[in-house]
DNA sequence: CATGTAAGTAAACAAGTGTTCACATCGTGC
DNA sequence: GCACGATGTGAACACTTGTTTACTTACATG
């Protein structure tokens, strides 16, 4: 599994590598290969599994740790971008894959994604201000914060790994998209139509 | 070209095609292909100019059509939809090589797509609520916008081409959520930080 | 110690791959 | 009418690919 997230991190897709190639960085030989796996797609829809696992449990962790408040924002955003540097070969994985990989590939990343939507606008619904919009607005907002993080992802993953400054600019961009959606969200009424 | 296209339209990642593929669906022998191009990354270059040129094509249109008005919004979304399930095998394709092509490929989407951007913010700034707002604002906020249609549109390509109500489900989230945006916008300030 | 299971191995297979070559066929402009 | 450039052809090449087979090794559990 590790070679093969490699192997997307350095800028091949998941979709173009051989068995071959990936047993071949495993320092294993071709057949071993169907000792773990039936199958590449097996392989994949592991990969997304464990990825979005490990990303659950600092979600998780963030959401009983982190208080509403002034800087919630801008906190929020930098811890994240933290955790996506620690693990940058899982996150191009995912970039990569969700429209470019397999069609089972791209639907366990789009279920995981619709969990995220899902969690989030339940969070949303904790905030008096939030709590009287019907369910289906508050989704449309968290999905929209969502495919803003997960757009900026996408460009961030394409610097190369050691340049803080873009970082710096990206995290601010992205940091201020969310305050937009926000404060739109508060402007936001169910019956404006 | 309608060779590789159609196949990325099937459900293929570009960077799985093979040379032969591509020559044996458009009739021709493999020799044949080096008669265009001299690379399948030429190939996806010329596919991405293409493509993006007749979108440009589109929006410039659509620019000089239409006026600021109450309905602009969900105007401008329908149209486009239309625009893109006119061409949804061009669409699936940016949208799968956006991140899951090749390096060269990528960085060509990713200059186009700034290339909207930049003129969207540069038509924002003709509206006189945000002809105040530096620049860099502007672009903030047109790269918001983009990147939220940018990803409504990967969900819809998911769909099957036929799926009427789903399609409208999803065309009034994206109305919905570029008003979020632009109320945001509205209540923007740039000292506000 | 024995035995069973999980993991790895070497070799072989047919099939597909990118690229090259010399050669054929067309339509255009001189 | 004919030379030319662009396009297409068929054959050949050296490789890589996925998968199967029977065989070995490590190791924990009884």
């Amino acid at each position: 599994m590790e070679a093969a997230i490699s192997q997307v991190a350095a800028g091949r897709s998941y979709g173009s590598l051989s068995l071959r190639e990936i047993t071949r960085e495993a320092g294993v030989v071709p057949a071993s290969f169907y000792r773990h796996f039936k199958d590449m797609d097996e392989l994949g829809l592991a990969l997304v599994d464990e990825t979005c696992q490990q990303l659950r449990k600092l979600i998780r962790a963030a959401r009983t740790t982190q208080l509403p408040g002034d800087n919630m924002l801008s906190a929020s955003v930098s811890t994240f971008l933290l955790y996506v540097n620690a693990n940058r070969s899982a996150f191009h994985f995912l970039t990569r894959e969700r429209y470019g990989g397999s069609a089972p590939i791209r639907e366990a990343i789009a279920r995981e994604i619709r969990g995220f939507v899902v969690d989030l606008a339940a969070d949303f619904a904790k905030f008096p201000h939030f709590s009287q919009l019907p369910r289906e607005d508050l989704e449309m907002l968290a999905s929209l914060l969502v495919n803003t993080v997960v757009s900026i992802l996408g460009d961030l993953l394409e610097l190369p790994a050691d340049h803080p400054d873009a970082k710096g600019a990206i995290s601010d961009k992205l940091t201020k998209q969310m305050r937009v959606i926000v404060m739109g969200g508060l402007a936001w009424r169910p019956a404006n139509k």
